[in-house]
DNA sequence: ATAATAGTGTCTATTAGACAATATCCT
DNA sequence: AGGATATTGTCTAATAGACACTATTAT
């Protein structure tokens, strides 16, 4: 929106003093994904403070928010932001979006908290340096079948569902599930992840088909060398992009 | 997340005072859609104060928060609340869904302000009523066309895009199409309501066909009377729920 | 040689789309 | 009777799923 404000305006927002009716605080939060152990894990942190002290938590904090002329940072800066703090990964690496806003009073105890929710998709060749960043008790990678019989602090079990309902969903349409399989990959690969994430098993002679649509539209290519396994080695593919 | 916090926890949350870091002004901004004359309309109201004074905005404002155990009001009962104070509308008769949360820094001149939007979807027989409830000259239904050549404050022109492809996305595997219709419909009617949303013409047997599929899964049944039209009536349905 | 799995082929059912043909009502 | 459009029918192409079959490697 690039307009000129009229003079009048200009000395409107000259005189302007922000009523100081209540304000929420505004977090983002981090539902990040990678698949390890053929399991799709999210990344949860121990909390060191009060409420739910101890507590698992989705990584997140508050939106950097300036004062004057200065308003701080935009949320997917934010969201950008918090992933390279508690994980170390470069964002640009990493796939991040947008999720939800959850902003029901009472989530959290100390204070109205609004929090702006972003997924994030990380290839499971980086997974293995986040724990590199922090401290190893303080982070770790749970499977989404383990959660089942964790406690979450907060509605993070409710974020964490509506992540995971969100990626299911685009993992029909889109091309996200690039994003969850290494730089090179073979189709039974990625055919693993599609069966992990949607939870039942893919038919290889289908799901080879719907592949090699993707190869005849040019959005995958041929990589050099052959995966070798204990059978018959696979071929090798790599995403076109980045 | 019901849980009882411990009496460790409790001594801390009695004696918590929020930090007196800034805080983001959060709204929730409306784009409220219906079909009107054969287009899709937006209701925008003018702006009575600075910025923008005067121009057309999307009709919304600032999420109650409370102060202390009171913590305000959940989001979407703020964006409830907006559609009836703005519209009259009742909110259980409006199809009203979180859209995205846009929070750019600057996107407000006065203080940083996070606005989450909805979309809400208004059947054509009760937009009438709606220009009722305010000012004429302070409201209106903007039709997408000639949006094109109107200015609006704010971000709201990419918020109101983002709720059209919002709609057009879920119109093709969802059943929002019945919430831009009035209670009972004809087959005709419904397919142009999809033409005019989607922007294109479409086939008339064909989209028989997929209503058809409709029927038999007992999404919507046959009401009584038939459709007098200028040529052969049609006969006349309507959705089962609500 | 055998196990395992990569990769190919075939058949069926479903769905979208183009388009022709018929039915029915208003004027 | 004629115009308009609701409604039905037909054909083709694209896609998904079930499943049989062949190919190639490690062991």
């Amino acid at each position: 929106m690039k307009r000129e404000p009229s003079a009048e305006e200009k000395a409107f927002l000259e005189q302007y003093r922000p009523q100081d009716y209540p304000r929420p605080a505004v977090a983002v939060d981090l539902v990040i994904l990678t698949i390890i152990d053929a399991q799709v894990r999210v990344l949860l942190v121990k909390r060191k403070e009060h409420p739910f002290k101890g507590g698992w938590a989705l990584p997140g904090g508050f939106v950097r928010v300036g004062s004057g002329k200065e308003q701080g940072e935009d949320l997917d800066a934010a969201a950008r932001r918090e992933l390279l703090e508690e994980t170390g990964l470069d964002p640009d690496r990493v796939l991040i979006e947008q999720l939800y806003t959850f902003g029901r009073a009472g989530r959290d105890p100390r204070m109205r908290v609004i929090s702006v929710a972003y997924v994030a998709l990380v290839r499971p060749d980086l997974a293995p340096i986040v724990r590199a960043g922090g401290d190893v008790s303080d982070a770790d990678w749970f499977s989404i079948e383990s959660l089942k019989k964790q406690e979450l602090a907060f509605d993070h079990r409710e974020i964490v569902d509506t992540a995971l309902s969100r990626i299911r969903g685009k993992l029909e349409y889109s091309n996200i599930a690039f994003d969850l399989v290494p730089l090179t990959f073979t189709i039974p690969e990625l055919r693993h992840v599609y069966a992990i994430v949607l939870d039942r098993e893919m038919d290889p002679g289908n799901f080879r088909r719907k592949f090699n649509r993707m190869l005849e539209d040019g959005v995958i290519e041929r990589a050099p060398g052959k995966r070798i396994t204990a059978s018959k080695p696979a071929t090798v593919y790599r995403f076109k992009r980045r």
